[in-house]
DNA sequence: GCCGCCATTGTGGTTATCCGCAACCCGGCC
DNA sequence: GGCCGGGTTGCGGATAACCACAATGGCGGC
């Protein structure tokens, strides 16, 4: 796992090296193929940060890139850096979720903002994904026994409503409560409806 | 307040005819005016649905007429409708957050979808903004001692140990409680958490 | 048949929460 | 000075939560 940068797609090397360059000058790593196919055969999910990709290329084309990361669930965002004549492709792809997109030719710094907010986002929507990740893992470990006494648990019922709804003695309900907070690595109600909340 | 629906704004009638034919015989509430100038006139916040809005018009353009309203605060969903040639005025609009564009000619059935989306859009993110507006409208009303000891109760904390944490009695602390939930609405710490982080 | 997991329940005791009643101090306001 | 809101505290009791120890019954797998 290599730290989070910018992953420069661009058939033309002079391109390449000067994007390079120019973010490296800002401190955001880079690393640069020369087309499409090269990119998506070092593809893996793990990469972070953001992708600057040139919409008119060789053979494969950027937004036809975007479509295969996007089969293969990438959630890399993706800046799309085009031509006045390429317009209507990039519009095409931002409507499919490409981050953004700047025009040829585009100002130096702000390029490099869009691409570290892309890196942001990218992070931001990691963080949040792993811990969806886990709360569902957690939530998974759950017997529907379980499942059922923490939905009123959430809505605040005292045990012993809990019991009464269930039909069931309230130490059951005590002790199905231990089981929960103990598979959801909470402490408390509270602690269990927040790491919930959070995630849905 | 008229119920949500289609405000459209187009200076050639046989359009605005048009669509107010078809938006209706999808059951969508549809009304429209000739000019930028006349919807700027007769907007106001409580208009609920999509505006859908024609890009190249006399004076007043669409993106033009959008600037405005964002300038206004409006919250209204903007569907642009644009001919080739307006493209890059569509998506320099897209880029400031309008909900969509779609290129003319376009498809009757398409465009009626993504004005229902978009109506269904604004709808959930008004009840979201109301919901937090409640909110913070009660949270307004906590004394500065009561939100101290509000953000250690939403940690999970023990009264007591809150009481130690502020240096004040554990009675002191079951007060200030008791008032938190009474303003805020709620009748546990378990919905204050999720009141509160649902609104987050 | 034995083991493990799940669900269930009881006993008894500790700890927390929730509240009514009562009271004091302080600062701002009429 | 009197009133009021905010913060503070104590007492005592009702209620709920938490927990260790202990035990039963069902069900699927080895």
């Amino acid at each position: 796992m290599m730290a989070a940068g910018a992953y420069i797609v661009d058939d033309d090397e002079a391109i390449r090296d000067a994007l390079i360059w120019l973010f490296k000058s800002r401190k955001v790593a880079a690393r640069a193929w020369p087309s499409a196919e090269a990119f998506l055969a070092d593809w893996r999910d793990d990469m972070r940060g953001c992708l600057v990709l040139d919409v008119r290329m060789e053979d494969m084309s950027g937004p036809e890139l975007f479509d295969q990361l996007c089969e293969r669930k990438s959630q890399l965002p993706v800046i799309f850096l085009s031509g006045h004549g390429d317009i209507p492709l990039a519009v095409a792809a931002v409507k499919k979720g490409a981050f953004d997109f700047v025009e040829k030719p585009f100002n130096d710094n702000e390029l490099v903002d869009r691409v570290i907010e892309a890196i942001g986002f990218d992070a931001s929507r990691r963080a949040e994904r792993a811990n969806q990740a886990t709360v569902a893992s957690r939530l998974s470990q759950l017997t529907p026994r379980e499942r059922e006494v923490m939905e009123r648990i959430l809505e605040g019922k005292y045990n012993k409503v809990i019991a009464d709804e269930l039909n069931i003695a309230m130490r059951t309900v005590e002790v199905h409560r231990a089981h929960i907070f103990g598979k959801m690595g909470v402490r408390s109600a509270v602690e269990l409806a927040q790491r919930l909340s959070g995630s849905r």
